[in-house]
DNA sequence: ATTTTATGTCAGCCTTGTTGACATATCTCA
DNA sequence: TGAGATATGTCAACAAGGCTGACATAAAAT
């Protein structure tokens, strides 16, 4: 077995950079537990809805990015688009998503929550603030930055431009 | 339903007037984002032995538990027995846990990683420490606490000391 | 001796991911 | 204008990994 006695805590001492291999398990572990958790809020509620995890995800990101288009809510989820077209039907059907033909290039669909849609969205974000609230309270203010920029840089280098933008893009606080 | 405030109405530092929180976006899409990427890594490999994110979960707290028992292995991933079971199996036929009967209580399985497991979870493991080394890298030092910090807090308070237990053996806040 | 506990197993269902093939409308470009 | 590329939709089949319910067995506990 590997020595384990300190959670990836390391002092350089030891000539080579075993620092490398030793295994952050400490941190490997609470993002299981809390990821675990995080999305364990939403699914209750959703529950009631008849929708499952993957409609989530969908409601969210339409929601908090109107008008998006088909292309690039697959390029976010980076699912099938045959994955995709089950649960978007399915908003879409019982009217928490609607579908518009996109103006400039009408093969498009422009997606958009509806009042339905948006108000579960916005139900399911504040249940996940308030677990992330009661997280950084007690915290200090600077704990906040460090986490987002410690998820930010966990992100593949390719899609962490991406993410940014989609994240901190273009509006409010 | 609570007819909620829109999103953009928030105070700086009025009192306690936090039920209308403005949903924290930047957090929970990073965490998505990040935690997509972060298991991504080890998907590849397992694809190699034939196994997925189940197998790879069992595996790791096996692993780091040597002599855990399938109750507690039940309880640390919150699954059914016979999810479980589906994939120990595998894993245990594939020589990579050996399962021994309890013997305080013969009822019991202690569960093992065999020498092939223990190679696969350290393999794995270091994969996922190596993203997390270098998201850590450029972070002042104190950032990994106050990651780590958050994590822990994010988990469900009535989890939290068994989590806690678990990935720090026994010890601090 | 009876009941409870720890585990195993069969059978079937659900969600959400996959691949492959094919259809249609629309845009782009030579 | 006509050929091809692009954006989307859809059908069918399959796989992983959750789930429930029912039942079986050995060992511990009472």
């Amino acid at each position: 077995m590997v020595p384990d006695a300190l959670p990836a805590l390391k002092s350089h001492h030891s000539g080579k950079d075993i620092l490398a291999e030793t295994p952050a398990y400490d941190l490997i572990e609470l993002f299981f537990f809390a990821y675990r958790d995080f999305v364990s809020d939403p699914d209750r509620i959703l529950d009631e809805y008849g929708f499952g995890r993957a409609h989530h995800r969908v409601l969210h990101f339409v929601s908090r990015n109107p008008g998006l288009t088909i292309a690039e809510l697959l390029d976010i989820l980076r699912i099938t688009k045959q994955s995709l077209n089950r649960v978007l039907k399915e908003l879409i059907e019982k009217d928490f998503i609607e579908s518009r033909m996109g103006t400039a290039d009408r093969r498009q669909r422009l997606l958009f929550a509806t009042p339905q849609g948006g108000e579960l969205a916005l139900k399911l974000a504040k249940l996940q603030t308030r677990r992330i609230m009661r997280a950084l309270s007690g915290m200090e203010p600077e704990a906040k930055d460090a986490v987002s920029r410690y998820l930010l840089s966990l992100i593949d280098p390719d899609s962490s431009a991406h993410v940014k933008h989609l994240v901190f893009g273009s509006e409010e606080t």
